[in-house]
DNA sequence: TACATTAATATGTAGCTACATATTATTGTC
DNA sequence: GACAATAATATGTAGCTACATATTAATGTA
């Protein structure tokens, strides 16, 4: 069975995905260890171990140190979404954006808002409500908090004309982010700002971010009706 | 500056990431070489290859071979969607899970589906309607496509017991996916099917696969109202 | 038997070398 | 100067060794 030829650590993931799926292995049963297969393929050690974590981390295996590698029972879709500055989603369709500040003012966080952090206290932040357009046409707008005393800074940021969306992304890095996605029917408000009619379904998505332990900004992203939302992979 | 003791890849990812945070790098920036890091760190360069490709996958930095590494202009938020079996994200809610097969027949496909596996003619597929329960009420409604060429067994499984969503994902594994995002009035036929009223704002997830070119599965599944899509990392 | 201690084991990580590959920079030729 | 051939260079990958770490299995003792 061993080559002698070399075999790259993407050959050796597909292999193993491949017998996965003509039932060699099938969902829950133990994989021999990288070792044998290793020596089954003739390679090194290293490159199954990289082969492996590939399909740890799209989702096919487990794998826990002594107990080895299980095929999983529950296989997982995994898609990566990558969501950018909302200018730049703009400009990559070929429309012109601008931006819009509607309100700005220092506000104690309401229980929403602090469920989202998990804050057990109320803390001065600042609420940004503003709106991005696209061809002149509102695109997305949005309801943003961002904690004053993890970024002291916004405060002296000319927001009328700066997105927070663009300031915070470029200024902060977080190392956490809460998503979560949904549907909403379009409201009074939303009408005005969005110019979307009352029985319009509204795509909304929330986010939060944290540095380590510190809130960062939660914001609602309320789009315009039609907006839609792709990832390919 | 170098230092004896190991230094973890994790380590000098939150090292070189800190730099870039902290101006010491800014945006459109090119890094030090890896091995430069690595004298700097006093580490091995596969420690700083580690670290670089996790920034890389992160979307903080771009690496190209020759080009070196540039921090990148355009931060991106990279999220990771888990999407599992409908029956098993039922079931973790702590609900009971049902399915119901409401309609199956084969038929040629229509120019979406066409459009959405880039198809240049017409296939004969599957189409399944199946509805998905949670504790005896709609939880979400598919509507799917099966290619009959590149799945012909899928002709022989009882949809009525085992859902098309199950059967798939346990048998058929995938090498590309499409997701699409949006939200939708409810219609007439929703509110049959979902129990839904007509004003409502219904999230929908728009999944296509496929192995290798070879097309799998084209889905839409309406959500019921209420329904959240929800990420944390 | 019950429970703590120890050994065994599979994966995880760090460090090294060597070579592959893609891309830029340089040089040579007309 | 234009363009092709060549060299230089930074990242990417494969292979090796050694050790770290987590977890299970085996063992010893009360």
């Amino acid at each position: 069975m061993t080559d002698k030829r070399r075999h790259s650590w993407t050959e050796i993931r597909d292999s193993i995905r491949q017998m996965i799926l003509d039932s060699t292995y099938g969902p829950g049963d133990k994989l021999p260890r990288d070792e044998e297969f290793a020596a089954r393929f003739g390679c090194a050690r290293s490159t199954v171990h990289r082969a492996m974590r590939d399909l740890a981390e799209s989702g096919v295996v487990e794998r826990r140190r002594k107990g080895g590698t299980m095929v999983r029972r529950d296989p997982v879709t995994r898609a990566t979404l990558n969501i950018p500055i909302t200018r730049l989603e703009v400009e990559q369709k070929g429309s012109v954006y601008q931006y819009q500040l509607i309100r700005q003012s220092v506000q104690a966080t309401t229980p929403a808002i602090m469920a989202n952090f998990g804050l057990p206290e109320p803390r001065p932040m600042l609420r940004v409500e503003a709106l991005h357009l696209a061809d002149s046409r509102p695109y997305i707008f949005e309801d943003r908090w961002i904690c004053l005393e993890t970024v002291p800074e916004i405060a002296s940021v000319d927001l009328t004309r700066d997105s927070a969306n663009e300031w915070l992304v470029r200024n902060r890095p977080y190392s956490r982010c809460d998503l979560r996605l949904y549907a909403r029917p379009g409201t009074e408000s939303d009408s005005e700002v969005l110019q979307s009619n009352a029985g319009d379904a509204l795509f909304v998505m929330e986010r939060t971010t944290w540095i380590g332990e510190e809130p960062i900004t939660s914001l609602r992203a309320v789009a315009h009706p039609g907006y839609q939302l792709v990832t390919q992979g």
